[in-house]
DNA sequence: GAAAATGTTAAGTTAATGTTAAATTATTGT
DNA sequence: ACAATAATTTAACATTAACTTAACATTTTC
């Protein structure tokens, strides 16, 4: 299946001239002209990749993000801002929004291409992740610890390959929340950090650093 | 019997001059100029291997691949990519609908009599697979263990073998679902569980382990 | 040292799988 | 084509592992 791509910005230049140049290099487009079409399409078109222009009549991009990861089944999704440069606010508001990144304007298209290609790869490529003692392989879903295999259920492996997916960054309890049980699940405080006495537990007590207030990292 | 190549692409001279090349070394070809007329010939032709160009007019690789393997008697047939470059983009979306491989172009004459006789040895080496007391012979669906014949139904035979093809990986439901019953088959979630039970049941309790929520390995 | 945040353990709850038998669907032999 | 037989799927209920919560302990921050 080709690798799906939802475009969002209300002006039809812009719409025209990234969807000519994302389709030549065998993506598959749609376009929206609002937040409102944007929410509809991308439940029908399941992308792979949203690209979400910030200033939008009807709904703006930051709106849209939100009510866009508030759906389950986009949990998965790449969403990217596409934003004019001066605009530091989006940058902010934005990623608090639950956005992956952003794109400044005026999108040159090669420059787009570039960032859409990385943006897919770093999805997929940390396949196998190895760090010291500990190799993980996220499709085979499995951990070898010195060689030796240690099985996590799900809710852990998942908290682990998020941890591991960047490793040395700090993620916010509200990220990690929000990337291994989704926005619409609530769950108790407690809960994520049982699942990280689970993975200290498996896998040595001083693998993941506490920052209180903040959240947790992996030690480097 | 000749080992029978379909090959896909949209360029003439790239059907031609790898046609040739694979003639010279005693295979049978059939080509086809795009999706459509792939599937076509993939019927008639009954290939064991198809090289598939990605970008193609009318349907592009991956769609053709993800209608080929839906088709049940599509199931054991290796398919490998022909990608620009080795896109990213391919190895991302191009596995995931089904492919066994990619090949990135330009495609040199050379590399590609090796990579499909790796790919077709690689075929033929798992006929047989022995692991602690228990053989496996695929080609004439027969299971020993401790010398004795076990006797598995077909589906059971091939969960089986689909397991036993990487021991010791996890299987996702969702893949085993694809791989074993196809894309299209709509049975319901206990269906599997049933078969592991009978594996289970005429293997040994301790064979097959169980990662709620996610899937099925061999114990290594 | 009080408040806030996280750690820890065990018990409670939920969701996924296990299990059995019956129902359905293919396959085979006549 | 038909019954006989075997394979596969479904359905109902049981079981288990995963996950969450709750209660209390400990640590950090101000």
């Amino acid at each position: 299946m080709a690798v799906k791509i939802l475009l969002v910005d209300d002006d039809k230049d812009i719409l025209e001239i990234l969807s000519y140049n994302l389709k030549n290099e065998g993506y598959q487009i749609e376009t929206a002209r609002d937040g409102v079409i944007a929410l509809e399409k991308a439940i029908i078109f399941n992308p792979d990749l949203i690209l979400l222009d910030v200033m939008m009549p009807n709904m703006d991009g930051i709106e849209c993000c939100m009510k866009l990861r508030s759906m389950p089944e986009m949990k998965d999704v790449f969403i990217t801002f596409l934003t004019a440069r001066s605009e530091d606010y989006s940058q902010i508001a934005g990623l608090e929004s639950g956005a992956d990144d952003y794109i400044a304007k005026p999108v040159k298209p090669k420059v787009l291409i570039t960032k859409v290609q990385s943006l897919l790869r770093r999805n997929k490529r940390n396949t196998i992740i190895e760090f010291s003692d500990i190799i993980i392989d996220k499709e085979k879903h499995r951990v070898l610890k010195n060689g030796a295999e240690i099985k996590f259920a799900k809710k852990e492996f998942d908290l682990l390959c998020l941890l591991f997916s960047d490793r040395g960054r700090l993620f916010k309890r509200e990220e990690i929340m929000r990337k291994v049980w989704g926005t619409d699940s609530f769950v108790g405080d407690r809960t994520i950090d049982v699942h990280i006495r689970k993975l200290r537990q498996k896998l040595g007590e001083n693998l993941i650093s506490t920052i209180k207030g903040v959240g947790y990292q992996i030690n480097e």
